[in-house]
DNA sequence: GAGGTCTGTCATCGG
DNA sequence: CACCGATGACAGACC
């Protein structure tokens, strides 16, 4: 029985290598863990996505409890929860939406492996390594086709928020986790690619080489060729100086993307307003452009309200990598810059601070409401400790006010006679110079008399704040004491005639005057300092919007380039091609046929084309056709 | 106690 | 010229 059972085991070993040679993956823990069965389709290895994703766990949630193994809407599973992930990779939505122009989606040849992947068919193990890192990288170029094409589907995209550069850890290992899902999904979206310029150029060169084959007249004084040959020549007539140039470029430039730590959100003062501001740790990812050869750590959250020294200085930064500035240089050319024009970047320098106040206003306004009392509405906190509360005297710590000394306070029984000159002010002018400035806080109703709106804000806002009992500044203290009906807060919202009225009517004497001249100007500037420093965060955040942009753009403006590379490569590559197709149908004077590995055609501006013979250099790179010295065949 | 932050206040400028 | 808003600078309170 032990013999048989070895037997049998042996036998079942045996079995498992040959369904895994066929493509069959043999699961089994799985299988003696009991979920599903043990067999699972490899598909050519481990594309699956239950090999790539910990099912077994994800089953379990509630997102997952309703999937079965083999359940046909795995695959669309699968792909709805990579494209949540990526969403949620994406960060906050982009502010500028690119415009990509369709023939540039159309020109980048989806596969490109028989341009660029020749390494992979070779299966040199020492290039193995090698194979990985371009692996990688043509799945960020893939991934960056896959958006190309969802941008010719409607020429108007939102640029997800994915920084340049910032192929983090987490990114990193979610493309590693969906990299296999990305290619079953590049395959099937080739399948209904519009043509793209590989196809084009194999079909002209097929339909070339036919009407070359065919009707080629013989070329005894320049080359005469079709009009279609001709321009498909002549498009590609500077391409075999422009390719190396772009491809060292890219070479140069894409493997040390971005080292710019932009942290403008941390530059945010945390206050009221933060319920505006994403968490640093989901924005984090936005604007930690880190490089993959950068030295320099920064932590992963800056403390709130230091800037960093590096934020403006986008130049300046060579001190912390000294690559930096030349990468810059190379990435923002002028072809970039020129990019960057048409995406309705004008208006960078014309944000309105008027309307992000207003819009801002809407959403913060506790941070209204904590500052002082009275005038200020100031914090219980910190008006419980202030020396200001604590003491009784008026002169006590002015801090530079002028005009005001304690005599003030032997003056409180004028008070009636400053309400009774004061009947004729209407509050209704009050109450819209109150709330034109959404800014101001609502007073302290000192005076049993005040209207019942006033007291209805103080309610409001206390309802609102659910505070303590505010303390009462110094200037309404000072208003106090001089008996006057109105607090500091009316007089200092009162139109400036009503003001005047008050000031001449009463039987006050100056330091009295200047008193409320200085009640009135303080409380106006406090509220102009806070429009101000309101002011100045809005326009920090909407710097950082316009940080965050650029950053997308420039994102998108690189993987364009590579895009753009790649298809001259491909480009180049299939106009040899052709040009040795073409030259090995013409025959010389003595009716030999042409060296392809000798001569190369060039088109002229005239669009003429002409078979010269390669230089040195012209043989590999097709580089200095141009400076050839032309010499005519004749066609036997 | 030092440093950062917040807020009020003053001085100044321009409309 | 007075008024007012904006803003830099400073100081005090607070953490």
């Amino acid at each position: 029985m032990h013999h048989m059972k070895k037997y049998f085991t042996e036998g079942l070993i045996q079995f498992t290598i040959l369904l895994s040679l066929i493509g069959v993956r043999v699961d089994v823990d799985t299988y003696f863990s009991g979920y599903f069965s043990p067999l699972i389709e490899t598909d050519g290895g481990p594309s699956s996505a239950f090999i790539q994703t910990p099912f077994h766990h994800y089953r379990d949630t509630a997102a997952g409890h309703q999937v079965h193994p083999k359940c046909p809407e795995l695959d669309y599973f699968f792909t709805s929860r990579r494209l949540l992930n990526e969403v949620r990779a994406l960060g906050s939505p982009a502010r500028f939406p690119t415009r990509v122009s369709a023939w540039l989606v159309h020109l980048v040849p989806d596969d490109g492996s028989d341009v660029s992947e020749p390494h992979d068919l070779s299966g040199d193990p020492d290039d193995e390594d090698v194979n990985t890192e371009n692996h990688r990288e043509e799945s960020d170029h893939r991934t960056g086709e896959g958006f190309g094409r969802s941008v010719s589907q409607d020429c108007t995209v939102s640029r997800p928020c994915c920084a340049a550069g910032e192929l983090s850890k987490e990114e990193t290992l979610l493309k590693q986790e969906n990299e296999e899902e990305d290619e079953k999904d590049e395959r099937g979206q080739e399948e209904t690619s519009p043509a793209s310029l590989n196809q084009l150029t194999q079909s002209s060169a097929l339909e070339q080489e036919d009407l070359l084959g065919s009707t080629l007249p013989p070329p005894l004084s320049g080359l005469e060729l079709s009009p279609q040959w001709q321009d498909f020549l002549s498009e590609f007539d500077d391409f075999d100086s422009m390719v190396p140039q772009r491809m060292s470029d890219l070479e140069a430039d894409l493997p040390n993307p971005i080292s710019y730590d932009v942290s403008l959100q941390d530059a945010m003062v945390t206050r009221g307003d933060s319920a505006n501001c994403r968490p640093a740790s989901s924005r984090a990812p936005l604007f930690r452009l880190e490089s993959t050869n950068s030295s320099h750590s920064v932590p992963p959250q800056t403390s709130a309200g230091a800037i960093p020294s590096s934020l403006f200085c986008l130049s300046g930064n060579s001190s912390r990598n000294e690559t930096s500035p030349t990468q810059m240089g190379g990435f923002l050319d002028e072809a970039v810059f020129e990019h960057i024009n048409m995406l309705d970047l004008g208006n960078l320098g014309t944000i309105d601070p008027q309307m992000l106040d207003g819009i801002q206003s809407e959403m913060d306004t506790p941070w209204l409401e904590d500052s002082d009392s009275g005038l200020s509405l100031e914090s219980s906190s910190r008006s419980a400790a202030s020396p200001s509360t604590s003491s009784d005297s008026f002169c006590e710590d002015e801090g530079g006010a002028t005009g005001y000394s304690s005599e003030v306070e032997s003056l409180s029984s004028k008070g009636g006679a400053c309400a009774a000159a004061y009947r004729d002010w209407s509050p209704v002018n009050l109450l819209d110079n109150i709330w034109h400035d959404h800014t101001y806080s609502a007073p302290q109703a000192q005076n049993s008399t005040s209207p019942s709106w006033i007291t209805t804000i103080k309610q409001e806002v206390m309802s609102e704040d659910e505070s303590e009992p505010e303390e009462i500044s110094r200037d309404e203290r000072r208003v106090q004491a001089l008996g006057l009906q109105f607090s500091a807060f009316q007089i200092v919202n009162m139109p400036v005639e009503n003001f005047l009225e008050l000031l001449d009517r009463q039987n006050l004497s100056g330091s009295e005057v200047t008193l409320l001249r200085d009640v009135r100007r303080r409380g106006k500037n406090k509220l102009a300092a806070q429009n101000c420093r309101k002011r100045k965060l809005d326009a920090i955040m909407g710097l950082q919007g316009e940080v965050e942009g650029l950053a997308v753009q420039r994102d998108a403006l690189l993987r364009q380039r590579a895009h753009t590379a790649k298809a001259l490569s491909a480009a180049a590559e299939h106009f040899e091609a052709l040009s040795r197709t073409v030259l090995s149908h013409i025959r010389d004077e003595y009716g030999h046929p042409l060296n392809p590995e000798n001569y190369t055609l060039h088109c002229s501006a005239n669009g003429r084309v002409m078979v010269q013979p390669r230089t040195n250099t012209t043989s590999r790179t097709m580089t200095g056709s141009k400076t050839v010295k032309r010499k005519k065949v004749k066609k036997p």
